[in-house]
DNA sequence: TCCCTATATGTTAGCGTAAACATATAAGAG
DNA sequence: CTCTTATATGTTTACGCTAACATATAGGGA
């Protein structure tokens, strides 16, 4: 015999067959012990574990995945990980895939609905078992593949608009509405605006343009960011808004990391906080209540937004006449700076 | 005919052999068109590929991958999305995963060493192209499988150890040694210590720890969190830490947010830092350039990290002699609070 | 003209597993 | 003691695709 693997004189990789033949029964009662179902005596169970284990033998799902069962995999596609509350609501996600013995399969869109849809497509070619994909806007391409293939489709984060399957997420018109609401309240006119490239968040601003002008206040500046919406980013903005000539009484941001940059320009600047501008963040995230001033903002149920996707996605039963559009509550947390 | 599917007259869902039958060529061509190799017409081309898109059909990778071709999934196990340095690694990690046409898979083991030999079981069911662990504890029936199974295997994050097959990280030993020597040579004596469960943070500071009792220091109190270690929490151990006795000089906090968080405090409570106390943290994450005082830290290249783990793997001639450890430098960041 | 080569397409034979369908044994019912 | 049923295992085949190996056509050099 010629020396093949030191290991392993069976066939490269080991098979079912392999496992068989050590545990001295056959493939397919190998195949009943990996999946754990049908009939399989005690004594036949052990020495198939045992084999298996001595060969080093993993189960391939690739190969069992062309008869067609159910694929433990799910697509999830967000727009990026550098943003907290992504990688929140993939918290969620992972957690509760993982309970129900699924796994993700994940893709960076970076913000473009067109790389989304490369994504998709190339997920697809894994037979997942559901998709979960950010917000309710995509190319038309994406859509007739979904429709087509009809894999279970969660849409997160967003439900102003027409879901493919199911959305599960808050209003983001809603949330602007509310927030002008409190600052028109407050007794604040002339407003700046800082923001990233989200469609979620152009919508929140929409809503919340509308609602201060129709109560006789103005947007007079807006600054949007291509870069990472981070706080170094929201406090050089905030500079440079109120550097300028007609200083805001108010700056709604698009989210917290950039209210909180502001307001350490503010700190740094010595700045009163609201009295020589007011700010308002959203998204409620943890790390606002480890600031020496709590910032007033819209709380969202991120993680949990993730893991009921997520069991959506899981349960074999859903798919038919439930709820398409999954709402959550938000809360607007009033804060110091408003 | 019964009606079937409105949409779809051929098997359902729909193969090669339906492509092919639509454009009048053999399934071959079509998987030829599919995968971009060999040689097919202009001609050819164009009409599978149109083919392809008015029955919707998705290539089906789960069936090639019996053969024996490279699969492009790629399995990445992190500790948590929660930590903002592992989030960022991942962000390096699938951009470049997908500049080379590969695909992660992930899994999050919540710092459980069992756990995470639970998901790299599991992922290679898939037939993995490779894996990206964090650090280079693991469990031994976790090194026997990947030995077994001959997965090409990346380890993260931390170098002080043995690798499996390729290590990208930077020394955590040299970090806190290098942290110690700035404290010391400031002239501090007394320190105090936060942190987390994190196999990394522990290398790191038994080193400090040496380091600084060899030059005639204590550590004097220790907080180690099982909790997320965010802002708030370092907040919350710092006002703890300071309110009893025997108060540190200085506070070495195993990461940025717990060393924020501390700022915080001390911003609040009014406290001089780094006079009343001085702060160091670790990682050197950029909303630490936000803040309104600069925090001592050491910065690392976790982006970077990431990237090159991911390039290995993508690369199909590595693997054989090449460098097994890739260290990468780190920079001591000294700031306004030590 | 004839042959060689580059290009373009088709045919055949698995890949490793799980569903469907036997078969075998033991235990309990009548 | 036979028949039924629950339990335990084996055999056959199909899943959808790709590698390897034909085959066919066109163009260029001799």
């Amino acid at each position: 015999m010629q020396d093949k693997n030191k290991e392993n004189q069976y066939s490269n990789p080991p098979t079912m067959h392999d496992v068989a033949d050590v545990a001295g029964v056959s493939q397919m009662t190998v195949s009943r012990v990996m999946r754990g179902t049908g009939y399989v005596s005690d004594d036949v169970l052990k020495r198939v574990e045992d084999a298996a284990k001595s060969i080093g033998y993993v189960h391939n799902r690739l190969a069992g995945g062309m008869s067609k069962y159910d694929n433990p995999l799910v697509g999830v596609v967000v727009p990026s990980l550098q943003n907290r509350v992504f990688t929140e609501v993939l918290s969620g996600i992972s957690d509760t895939l993982n309970k129900n013995n699924l796994r993700p399969v994940f893709g960076v869109s970076e913000y473009s609905l067109e790389r989304e849809e490369e994504i998709v497509f190339d997920l697809l070619s894994w037979r997942p078992r559901g998709l979960i994909l950010a917000g309710l806007e995509h190319t038309d391409g994406l859509r007739r593949i979904i429709e087509q293939t009809g894999v279970k489709t969660a849409e997160i984060m967003d439900v102003d608009g027409h879901a493919l399957a199911a959305s599960f997420g808050i209003s983001q018109k809603a949330a602007g509405e509310q927030m002008a609401m409190h600052l028109i309240a407050k007794g604040y006119k002339n407003f700046a605006y800082i923001a990233g490239l989200d469609e979620r968040a152009k919508k929140r601003f929409n809503a919340f343009k509308i609602c201060i002008e129709d109560h006789g206040g103005t947007i007079s500046q807006t600054r949007i960011s291509k870069k990472t919406l981070s706080m170094k980013e929201g406090r050089v903005l905030t500079a440079d808004i109120l550097s300028g000539a007609n200083k805001p009484e108010a700056i709604y941001y698009s989210n917290d990391d950039l209210a909180a940059g502001g307001l350490m320009h503010c700190i740094a600047d010595g700045l009163k906080v609201p009295d020589d501008v007011a700010l308002a963040g959203f998204n409620g995230l943890s790390f606002l209540e480890a600031l020496p001033v709590q910032i007033t903002t819209t709380k969202t149920p991120r993680y949990d937004i993730g893991v009921e996707a997520a069991n959506w996605i899981s349960n074999k039963n859903s798919g038919k006449q439930e709820q398409r559009v999954n709402q959550f509550d938000i809360e607007l947390i009033e804060g110091d700076t408003t």
